[in-house]
DNA sequence: TAGATTGTTAATCGATTAACAATC
DNA sequence: TAGATTGTTAATCGATTAACAATC
C-alpha cells in the first residue's frame, strides 16, 4: 500500500509520475506535492475535510516515510526558517486561535507573506484559500517535518558557564530534546547535580552515547578540546553536533555541524555600528569643519 | 586631502571616476578599490612596497572615513566569514606564520579558495600574486573592516545562567569588545559580581548605556522581558542588539538585531538527522520485509 | 624565466519577492 | 456570488564556484 505511491526518484519526478496533474498541483490526494510522506487516506487526520484538531496529534497518524527521497526538495533556508513558523504558531495556539493567514503568521514570525507561503509550499498544500492555515494542523505538519514528533537524546559535553546554561535552557524539552547526559573532563565538577542530571567523566562518552541512543551533542568545551571530543562522537555514529567552541571543527562525510559562535555575532553587529555611527562610540576628536563629511581619526595612541 | 579621492556616489561609480583603469582594476593607487577608506598614501604602511610588518599596525595608520558610502559594497554573507579568516589568520599568527594562500587560509577557515578571494577582494587587493597574503597585514585589513580596531562598549541584560555564560566568555575582550554593564531585574541577583562587574538593577538602564557610551547591548533575558528591554535601549539611541530571547523583536528602522537561538539550531540538527537515519535514533518497530524502501512507523504509543 | 597564486570573469545556482490565477 | 487568501509563476537578486588572465 505505501508503496502504491512511489514515484521515480529523480528532479521533479513526483509530479510526472502522478496519473494527472492541474497547474502543477498532483491529483495524487494522498501524496501531498512535496512530500515524501506517504498518508493513510482512510485516516481522519487526512485532508481535505475530516480533520478534527480535539484529539491528540500524535496518537492518531501512521506515516510511511520513503527515505531520502524529496528531502533535498525543501532548501535549507526553508528548513531554517521552519522553526520560527512553528514558534509562531505555538503563540496563537495559546491564544486559541483557530485559523491564522499567510500575511498574519508572517509578521508574527518577521518574514515576508511571500517567503512563508512559498517556504509551506514546500511541505504540501496544508492552507486553505479565502480562509488561512489551521494552527494546530500546521503545528503539527511543521513538528513532523523537523523531525519534533519523535524524541531526541542530547548529550552536552563541557559543563562550564555555556554547558549549564544550555543544561538548564527550557526551550529543548518542549521541543523533544531530551538532555540524556552532561560530561566534562575536569573532575571538580564530575558529580555536580544540573537540571536534574548528574555530570559524568568524559572518559564515558562513548558508554553515554551507546547506551542512551545519543543522536545529538553539543560541544561546548574549550576550544582546544573540541576536535578531540568530535573524533570521539563521529567514531561512534554520531552524525550531527552543535558546536559553541570558536574552531572549525573536521568531520567524516555525512556529519552535519552547526555552530554558533558569539563573538561572531558580535562582529557582525560592530561592523554594522561602525558604519551606522560615522565614527563610533568612542570618538575622541570632533569633526572637522570642511564641507565633506569626512571623519579624521587616528587609530591607536600616537601618531 | 581625504577628499580629493571621494568619487560620485552610486552603483559602480568608483572605478568610472577613476582617472583609468585596467580590467576593472583601478589606476586610483592609495584608494583601494572596492573600499571607502582612504589611505593616507605617504604612510608606509600602505601597499604595495613599504610594508613593514614589525612595527605594531594598531599606531601607524591614520584613516579617514567618507561614511556610508562602499559599506552596501561588501555582501552580507562576506561580513559574516571575514570574523572566520580573523580567527583563522589569528591562529596563523600565533604560529608566526609570515604569509599564507588563499588556499591554505580557505582549508583553516573551513570554505572554499574562490570564495575566500572574492571575499578579500571586496576589501581591497592585499594579496600579492606568486605568494600570497601577509598574514598580519590581512589582520589589520580585516580587523579595521569589522570595526575591531576600536573599543566597543557591550552591556548584558540579564544575568541568568546564559547572561553570566556571556560575561565570562573570554573571547570578547580579546576583540575589542568590552563588558561596560551587567544588569539585571531579580534583586536577588543585583550585588552579584561577575567577571569583576557587579550586577546592576535594570532601572539603571539608561543611564548606564548613556553614561558609559555603550553600543552594544545583549539581550538574555527571558522572553517575556525583551521587547520591553529592546523598547527602552532604542529609545536612547542603541543601534545593536544581540538577542538570545526566544522572541521576535519589534525595533525602528536602523536598528540592527542579531539572534541567536539554540533550540532552533537544534531543530535545524533533527531534521536532518531525521532523514539521515531511516528513521531516527529511537525506532520501536523493524522494517517491514518489503522490497521497497519502506519506513512503517507510528508515531506516539497507540495505532 | 618558470612556477605560483591572486583577482576577476562569467556561468550557475539558490533565494527572494511581487503579482495573480486558482479556488475556498 | 463576492471577498479573501492560497499556491505558483516568473522576474530579480544575491551567492557560489570553476576557470584563467594577470602578474608577482
Amino acid at each position: 500500500m505505501a508503496t502504491a505511491y512511489a514515484a521515480p526518484r529523480g528532479p521533479d519526478s513526483r509530479a510526472a509520475a502522478c496519473p494527472g496533474t492541474v497547474n502543477g498541483h498532483s491529483l495524487c490526494a494522498p501524496l501531498h506535492k512535496g512530500t515524501n510522506l506517504d498518508v493513510n487516506p482512510s485516516h481522519p487526520l487526512v485532508r481535505p475535510g475530516a480533520y478534527r484538531p480535539s484529539v491528540p496529534l500524535e496518537h492518531r497518524l501512521v506515516t510511511r516515510r520513503i527515505p531520502q527521497a524529496r528531502d533535498r526538495g525543501i532548501p535549507d533556508a526553508t528548513v531554517a526558517r521552519l522553526p520560527l513558523y512553528l514558534r509562531a504558531l505555538n503563540g496563537l495556539s495559546e491564544r486559541a486561535t483557530l485559523t491564522v493567514s499567510s500575511e498574519d503568521l508572517a509578521a508574527a514570525a518577521g518574514v515576508n507573506s511571500a517567503k512563508l507561503r512559498k517556504d509551506l509550499s514546500h511541505l504540501g498544500s496544508y492552507g486553505t484559500r479565502g480562509v488561512g492555515y489551521d494552527v494546530q494542523y500546521l503545528i503539527y505538519q511543521i513538528s513532523r517535518e523537523l523531525g519534533l514528533t519523535q524524541d531526541w537524546a542530547v548529550a552536552i559535553v563541557g559543563v562550564g558557564n555555556l554547558g549549564r546554561a544550555l543544561a538548564n535552557y527550557g526551550g529543548f524539552a518542549s521541543r523533544g530534546f531530551r538532555i540524556a547526559g552532561l560530561l566534562d573532563a575536569d573532575p571538580a565538577v564530575v558529580g555536580d547535580q544540573i537540571a536534574g542530571l548528574v555530570v559524568e567523566h568524559t572518559d564515558a562518552l562513548e558508554t553515554v552515547i551507546a547506551d542512551r541512543s545519543v543522536s545529538i551533542v553539543v560541544i561546548a568545551t574549550p576550544a582546544a578540546a573540541a576536535q578531540h571530543v568530535c573524533d570521539r562522537v563521529t567514531a561512534v555514529g554520531v552524525t550531527s553536533i552543535l558546536n559553541f567552541a570558536p574552531v572549525v571543527l573536521n568531520v567524516p562525510d555525512g556529519v552535519d555541524v552547526r555552530k554558533v559562535d558569539l563573538s561572531i555575532e558580535l562582529q557582525i553587529l560592530a561592523f554594522h555600528e561602525q558604519r551606522k555611527a560615522s565614527g563610533g562610540p568612542i570618538m575622541a576628536e570632533e569633526w572637522p569643519d570642511g564641507v565633506e563629511p569626512v571623519n579624521e581619526r587616528s587609530i591607536g595612541a600616537s601618531s
